[in-house]
DNA sequence: TGCGTTACCGAACAATGTGTCTGGAAACAT
DNA sequence: ATGTTTCCAGACACATTGTTCGGTAACGCA
């Protein structure tokens, strides 16, 4: 009774003609006739499963980092010993897998709401993951948990964009983990060549 | 000739207008005639001056961006030497004295339209820095310089999104550098307070 | 298979916002 | 003081929004 394949099937196009459209044109410059039109779905029927464009983007994000969070479970907890950057991985082969996806929220159509959505979610997961990490090996950190947990999205953030947004992967996901992970780890330095000063 | 007093009246006044409004309901949800009302100026006037709300908002951070070039100019080419922070602490200085308009930026108001201007135009300049110490100091960087760069922004957006939308600042300027340095630099098994394994 | 339910459609609606264009009043630089 | 430029107030056609309606078609279930 609560499966009605209609009500899937418009939700899906909708969802569908979205994630297109503002690829193409923008989310600002979408009406929601565009998006039923391409959907090809009355304009009326969108109103009854959405206030507005707002709404379904936020739906639609939403849906997407709820399976996010899903398939970070478990590389959260394995990776609860050192850094293996288990879940940049998997969070990576999401986005390859979601590209479009990614790419809009990324850009942070919508006036930045679903990217506030994505990155406060993931800074979520990495806080979770550092003080779990602090209390079981018993050290405390010299610099506090959620600054350190926004940098890290941050960096994240900014390495994906810049993934997503070439046509062909300029490196596959396993690399750009690597990199991200001697980046963070063994700081600048080591990544310019430079040798550390005293 | 290029002086006009009331151009430059009604163009401040649109700009304070915009600024206030979006940041308390959003770029998204403002009518051309909410700035003009809050403004004083007839909305016909609005149209002599911007095609639309967008080319204000670009008007506008354009502006922001050019003003923070100059500030950043000679912060770069002294910290040419090694990782000195400076042009980082310009920039919170900067942002502490726009904080408003950083905030909507930083925010991704606009479809993240000013936000991309705005870390583009960092990342150029960081970029550019780097380039200019691996050539002086003949050193062959491990990561792309460009790569890096990104990440760097990123980083500094991240922390720079955090420090401004707290009320009160939640720690001076010179303690964010001093730890975006030592995170960046030192990596992040000094800032958990890890010993770095073999 | 048939039946009751539910979602969809297409059209209409008022309300709001957009972008453009007037003529006249007011402020400007010189 | 004067000629120029900007601002104002109002009107305009047009697009978009969000809601409502009765009729039609697809649905789940017995």
């Amino acid at each position: 009774m609560a499966e009605d394949r209609r009500i899937r099937k418009t939700r899906r196009a909708l969802r569908d003609a979205l994630v297109g459209l503002v690829l193409e044109r923008g989310f600002t410059a979408l009406s929601v006739e565009d998006i039923t039109q391409r959907a090809d779905v009355a304009r009326a029927t969108f109103y009854s499963h959405f206030r507005d464009k707002d709404e379904l983007f936020a739906r639609v994000t939403r849906d997407l980092l709820d399976e996010l969070d899903e398939r970070l479970r478990p590389a959260v907890t394995e990776s609860a010993v050192g850094f293996t950057g288990k879940p940049v991985l998997e969070m990576l082969r999401h986005a390859r897998q979601e590209r479009d996806l990614y790419r809009i929220v990324l850009r942070g159509e919508g006036d930045g709401k679903p990217l506030r959505m994505f990155t406060e979610a993931c800074a979520r997961v990495a806080a979770e993951e550092f003080r779990g990490r602090s209390e079981r090996n018993d050290v405390k950190p010299r610099i506090d948990a959620d600054l350190l947990a926004r940098v890290w999205v941050g960096e994240q953030v900014s390495v994906l964009q810049w993934w997503v947004e070439h046509e062909a992967p300029p490196m596959p996901a396993e690399e750009v983990v690597r990199m991200l992970l001697d980046l963070a780890l063994r700081g600048r330095y080591w990544a310019t060549g430079f040798d550390r000063p005293a």
